[in-house]
DNA sequence: CATGAATGAGAGTTCATTCAT
DNA sequence: TATGAATGAACTCTCATTCAT
């Protein structure tokens, strides 16, 4: 029995050719906010769904396929923003950027939101990318320009509660942008004006 | 055809007895997380599916009736909030009511989160908060105490958002009270301390 | 217990109103090709689901109560035909004026359609009229002017069966009298042109 | 969304055999008279009900299943009167096989009277019918063996009616003949005597 | 007698997952 | 390895009839 991953190692051509047709009709599900149902999306890519269960043992690998290149974009920003000079660009920076992609793209939003990693490879990510936020969050907190009482799981929970915010029920909030300064207005310490 | 009510007229005293089991019941369902199913309702009230579907014609309007009374809380509570002396407590004691009771009872967390309302009275009632949480922000826009690209639903979904962000998973977060101060300070209007 | 009866004895005035009311609604229901739920009827003629199952036991009752009047007044003209001087103008007669009463009359022709008498009376009316149609059956195979192989029966059958050929669908076909026409020119005996 | 068949391509042995068990078990419904509900027919036919809905999207698929060979008989038999040296031989070959065919199968009867095709395949067969029947017609209508007042579709609904008068009530008449030679003498023109 | 709430079997349908081909 | 047919539990909802009030 292999552990399950997101990203697999090299597939023989056709079976390539299968699982990217099964992850671009997948895409478009979760683009139109509609459950990636495994049946539904076999049969639109033009595969058995045998097929599309040997690729994706449940809807929850499917979606950690699909979300994890944005997945590993958002470690390396949370990576490069610990290292630049200014720790409120740097958390600004990230949190901006994560909204955005969540925003932008269901899966990721899903994933984070609902947690629950099915794939080895997408659940080391996100204890990563923990890791590195929490880093980030520490020495904001060390400069004075967070909130001390947060910690990295609060951030994930409350970026995924703006997005939640920003397009519950189907339809999005005009200028999603205010939404995230509301945020990081709220994360710096109280009675600390913007610098 | 009657107008579906959440709330209604006086009933046989029978009726009234089931109407009660189903929604204790239904109570529990919720409170555990799960959806309300009405067969299950009704198997578990002791009562026949069909009793169910007579005091409650689909999943919505049970959920309507688990929530109106808090609603209608919430709706008084706003009201008097909009002539209290100070407008920054006046915002403060609403957001902060509205999380906590979002958070205790998720029949009104969901109800809020997906709107689509089915009874006419708990549709009035949403009418009349939205009417007057307007009200309020206008209030707080004026004495500069509020960020003045908010409105009345974007005071929702943020609230809902935020909601999310502490009971998301089944798993409520640590002291939820902490995200509404975050809330409230990121409402304010940018560059401006808290006085 | 007691015998149902589609035209009940005297009733007190105030059952007297609420039969009424029910017979009425039902005559819409029908009227309108939708079946007369027992249920619904009592609700839009404002009285209670067991008022009228008080009333009409079933569907059927309420159908046939529906249907008396028409009923006898097809006993009554097909006893005057039966002493008509010419034959053939009594069957024609008969004929039509049946026709037209099923076509308009959805529950008379669902009556004879469906047979299966609930009520004492219209049973002995259904009785009364395959006896009073035999006899001018009787008649005109005497004369020569009708199949000799037709009994009262199979003029039901080809009655209503020449009427779902009209209504069928709930589209009523233009000018359902050729129907008529070629029932009653097909059942002259063989050979036989028209006088 | 491929287009539904009432005809399916080659199916896989298993999937061949199981949608002839649904048929088999479908056709002992309707023979009895009985509506070939879905759940009922899989149950009997020892298959999952999901199986069944994969066959038959609906009972109408399943009857247009049903009735498909018998309909395409009933073409052939049209199209090969069209062309027959004698225009009432060919009138009166079309009228007695379609009336014993519908009297014969629920299934093709049901079909013809209620209409409203779900299947591609039968709703072109019955559109192709009524342009034979209406070829015949107007051959008949020229060498003055028909009424000039009857068309393709009052013809269905007269050998509907008829059907409906030979097997109403779950019972069928003695003799249906009798009521096809009514209907063939009913459609000869008016004081024209059989040849 | 009137009322209308309650009943519950059953119809119709969906979908995640398995497994024969 | 790919296929897609099969599975059947689960769910929503209806309606004819009964019975407590």
């Amino acid at each position: 029995m292999t552990i399950a991953m997101a990203r697999p190692e090299a597939l023989r051509s056709d079976a390539q050719r299968n699982r990217t047709a099964l992850l671009d009709v997948a895409r478009t599900f979760v683009d139109r906010g509609e459950p990636a149902l495994l049946n539904a999306v076999a049969h639109e890519a033009g595969v058995g769904v045998g097929t599309a269960y040997r690729h994706f043992p449940s809807q929850q690998h499917l979606l950690e396929a699909l979300a994890i290149d944005a997945l590993e974009d958002m470690l390396d920003q949370v990576r490069d923003a610990v290292v630049l000079p200014d720790a409120a660009d740097a958390l600004r920076g990230v949190v901006t950027a994560a909204f955005r992609s969540m925003v932008d793209d269901a899966a990721l939003g899903d994933l984070l939101t609902n947690g629950g990693f099915s794939c080895a490879d997408t659940a080391a990510l996100a204890g990563d990318l923990v890791v590195s936020v929490d880093a980030l969050l520490a020495r904001g907190r060390t400069e004075g320009i967070v909130r001390t009482d947060i910690d990295a799981d609060d951030l994930r929970r409350l970026l995924c509660g703006l997005r939640e915010a920003a397009v519950a029920g189907g339809t999005r909030v005009s200028d999603p942008e205010r939404y995230v300064e509301i945020l990081l207005a709220g994360l710096r310490p109280t009675n600390r004006p913007t610098p």
